[in-house]
DNA sequence: TCTGGGGTCCTAGGACCC
DNA sequence: TCTGGGGTCCTAGGACCC
């Protein structure tokens, strides 16, 4: 028989990037221990803090000086990503070993439709799989447990670390009302300013809210959908557990150590990156079809600059082409400039990226259809009792003409 | 709290087509 | 030649997530 009832749960490693240094050097279980860049060519902040580092208020995004005065006996260790990545594949291999049905939600969470898989108890289900998550693989997490995605992500939050927490409907009010707008997935600082306002506060402020325009005005009407949805515990979407490998952009940035006016730094810079997002670009058999540049200035305003192409690219010569050129284009030559990154959007299949030149890349439009005319006849000439169609591409605004 | 890097999705304005 | 409304595509910027 089919229920439209689901039990999906959420599962999150705690403290992901630590534990992963602590399983690798048992030396540092029980320490304060955060991970964190320390090469003195990059700005460091913490990327994860221990739970012991926690307790002394440590953060992530923190800069490791300051985590240092709150506590001196820290162990600090330079991230490695392969290792992080060895136990993510571990992690998700196990997952898909109780259901095929697994959503990474990136490296260290995922959603799973248990649907299928529960029979008896849920809660006794994800015990034995926190468990063993803990005690084969050696890494601890909170697992949430809900009718839909939305609210087993929730739920994962709720208790950590090692949680088991259920999230029902008839749960939201107790439970999720009384929380604070910004634990509301979707709902970040801005958001929450917009409605402080409006004298929303949690959760439950915001689910019953009398002005619905007002509202909308505040925040958007896609904000609002989604906003009044969540707030009822309402999410239909599906565990997306195919096409893992689609992507839809594909970016590389970095900063500087010092804020830069050199052109030949900042020209050496994006061209790495332009070298690197082609790499992946091909790694993915993907091409892209907009290239784009982006700046972030030392009073920290960010600017970027895209192009559109009508032959999908990935060639690094191809994208470096325009990268360079949107580059020229914008950069005064004297505003001080702490990030570049090249990013990459519109991805399309390889197939259709061969690297080609446009026989008319100097001619106007007039000329290209003169061109064109000139080619069609000399084709059927060539080949008389075939149709020749050719297209042109790649006007400004990427549209089509046959 | 003076803020890294990789993503996704939304908004708003302009150009263009029918 | 002027008017307009709907729809699509492109670009730039912003909010949010981990």
């Amino acid at each position: 028989m089919q229920t439209n009832y689901r039990i999906i749960f959420h599962i999150d490693l705690n403290c992901f990037f630590a534990a992963c240094e602590v399983l690798d050097n048992p030396s540092l279980k029980g320490k304060p221990v955060v991970v964190c860049h320390k090469d003195p060519l990059k700005r460091g902040i913490i990327l994860t803090a221990s739970y012991e580092a926690r307790r002394y208020g440590i953060y992530t995004t923190m800069l490791l000086n300051e985590a240092l005065l709150l506590c001196p006996g820290l162990t600090a260790v330079e991230p490695h990503y392969d290792l992080y990545n060895k136990y993510s594949n571990k992690f998700f291999a196990y997952l898909k070993s109780i259901t095929p049905k697994v959503e990474p939600m990136s490296i260290d969470e995922g959603f799973l439709d248990m649907t299928d898989v529960v029979k008896e108890n849920a809660y006794d289900f994800a015990k034995q799989m926190q468990d063993y998550i803990l005690n084969v693989i050696g890494l601890p997490c909170s697992i949430g447990i809900g009718p839909n995605k939305f609210l087993a992500k929730m739920a994962s939050d709720i208790k950590k670390p090692l949680g088991i927490t259920i999230l029902r409907k008839r749960d939201i009010p107790n439970i999720m009302w009384p929380l604070p707008v910004k634990d509301l997935f979707g709902v970040g600082k801005k958001t929450r300013a917009r409605l402080e306002p409006l004298g929303i506060k949690t959760i439950g402020d915001l689910a019953n809210y009398p002005d619905q325009d007002k509202l909308k005005e505040v925040v958007g009407p896609a904000m609002l959908e989604y906003i009044h949805d969540r707030c009822f515990g309402i999410d239909n979407s599906k565990v997306e557990y195919e096409n893992l490998d689609d992507v839809s952009s594909i970016s590389n940035e970095t900063t500087f150590q010092i804020s830069m006016t050199n052109i030949k730094f900042i020209k050496d810079n994006l061209k790495l990156l332009t070298n690197q997002v082609s790499a992946r670009l091909v790694r993915h058999k993907v091409a892209a079809q907009t290239v784009g540049i982006k700046i972030k200035f030392s009073n920290f305003t960010t600017i970027s600059r895209s192009r559109s192409v009508a032959r999908p690219i990935n060639d690094s010569l191809d994208l470096w082409e325009i990268v360079n050129d949107l580059f020229d284009d914008l950069y005064d030559g004297y505003s001080e400039i702490r990030l570049v990154g090249v990013f990459t959007n519109r991805l399309v299949d390889q197939v259709n990226s061969v690297r080609q030149y446009s026989l008319f890349d100097d001619l106007d439009n007039v000329e290209k259809d003169k061109k064109v005319n000139d080619l069609v006849k000399m084709l059927n000439k060539e080949y008389g009792d075939k149709t020749i169609r050719i297209g042109i591409e790649g006007n400004k605004y990427g549209r089509k003409r046959d």
